[in-house]
DNA sequence: AGAACTAGACTGACCAGTCAGTCTTTGCTA
DNA sequence: TAGCAAAGACTGACTGGTCAGTCTAGTTCT
């Protein structure tokens, strides 16, 4: 009985990844809008009644894959919790775990805007965007805030820190996105948290 | 003849305007995607026809909207460049012209990112971003060259520093975009100058 | 038997753009 | 300068294509 259950349940987590595969290629490939529902069935090698048989709607789809994304930022969070150091070796850390996680994502760069986008008329998805915003500044700012606690970083508001870095991850990403060719967005995330840490830390 | 000539030439001025200033107000509140042809068409108060004499497509209108937004950008650049005073002087009163810059747009907030995932469908948008961040490059270099000439800054690379000034501020936008009261866009782009200043500046 | 699932043809709302025709202005001719 | 034709400006009902989502008739598994 809990043998049939679990295999019946298996099934179920086999189809929607494999939905949400096939929707993720198409939608990285020709961007939300422009995807019909009838490419994901036919990239997934199902029917449009498997389809629909597993998800509501195509909105239902891309929240589960913003979901998808989004566990593996969150993921990326807890890594810079556990990232042992001073409060300086963990701001470099996080810079290089924004760039591990961007190089999983690229193909997902040129939908990225698609999916701000929606913020604005999706509740389900801004809230998305809150959560994760308010998660990263928590962690954000008690790194900063152990720094300043440690005689390692000077007296900033560490909010005012942390929104400063989020945003300089953020922008870079989005001026490397409409101009891979002029922005070296690798380089560029470094030195940017270079200049910053060189305001932040104190003179000795 | 002449005066003919110009009667007609100001009537179309008249008309383009009053179009766009229908699907300004239309798309602001509604969103690019969602806002039909006919919205503009009655917000115009003209007809259908009458849209499609002036522009040939909602595409078009879109884009004649974004070039009248870019052409506010470029302006506040020209008021960059204009600007006096040390470098230093010069990177704040960058920092005021965004700030007025973007009060004067905050009805456009909604859809600046539906802007920016529509470059990368279309070719003639990108091409606009393209030449405002080349731009806007070109004036920030200058302006940090002359505080490393000065010896008011070290010696970092100038684009480095052009880029992690635009980074903050079009990330600072983002993160206020999509969570505007956990943010304060004003003093977090203050303050995010300030942070980065202090690690541009010569100690003492 | 019947529950879970699949197939894909079909429906109906939607909407950008068109078109045939009307009104208005201008330029020209007798 | 009245009268007229052509060009230009404008109208809105209509079209044609699109596409998310539905439905019915199955099939497979237990």
């Amino acid at each position: 009985m809990a043998k049939k259950e679990t295999r019946k349940e298996e099934l179920t987590e086999v189809r929607r990844n494999q939905i949400l595969d096939a929707a993720g290629n198409v939608f990285a490939e020709k961007g939300l809008q422009k995807t019909r529902m009838d490419d994901i069935v036919h990239e997934s090698g199902l029917s449009k009644g498997a389809l629909y048989w597993y998800f509501k709607s195509k909105d239902d789809i891309i929240l589960a894959i913003l979901r998808r994304i989004f566990d593996g930022e969150f993921r990326m969070l807890s890594d810079l919790v556990e990232a042992q150091g001073t409060a300086e070796d963990r701001l470099r850390k996080f810079i290089d775990l924004v760039i591990r996680d961007l190089r999983s994502l690229t193909s997902f760069n040129a939908i990225t805007y698609e999916f701000y986008a929606l913020a604005f008329r999706s509740k389900s998805i801004r809230k998305i965007f809150r959560a994760y915003l308010e998660e990263y500044l928590r962690i954000m700012q008690s790194i900063i805030e152990q720094g300043i606690r440690d005689g390692e970083f000077r007296d900033y508001d560490s909010k005012d820190i942390a929104v400063a870095i989020g945003a300089l991850s953020e922008g870079t990403l989005l001026l490397y996105a409409y101009d891979p060719d002029a922005i070296d967005m690798e380089q560029q995330l470094r030195s940017g948290i270079e200049i910053l840490l060189s305001g932040l830390k104190k003179p000795n």
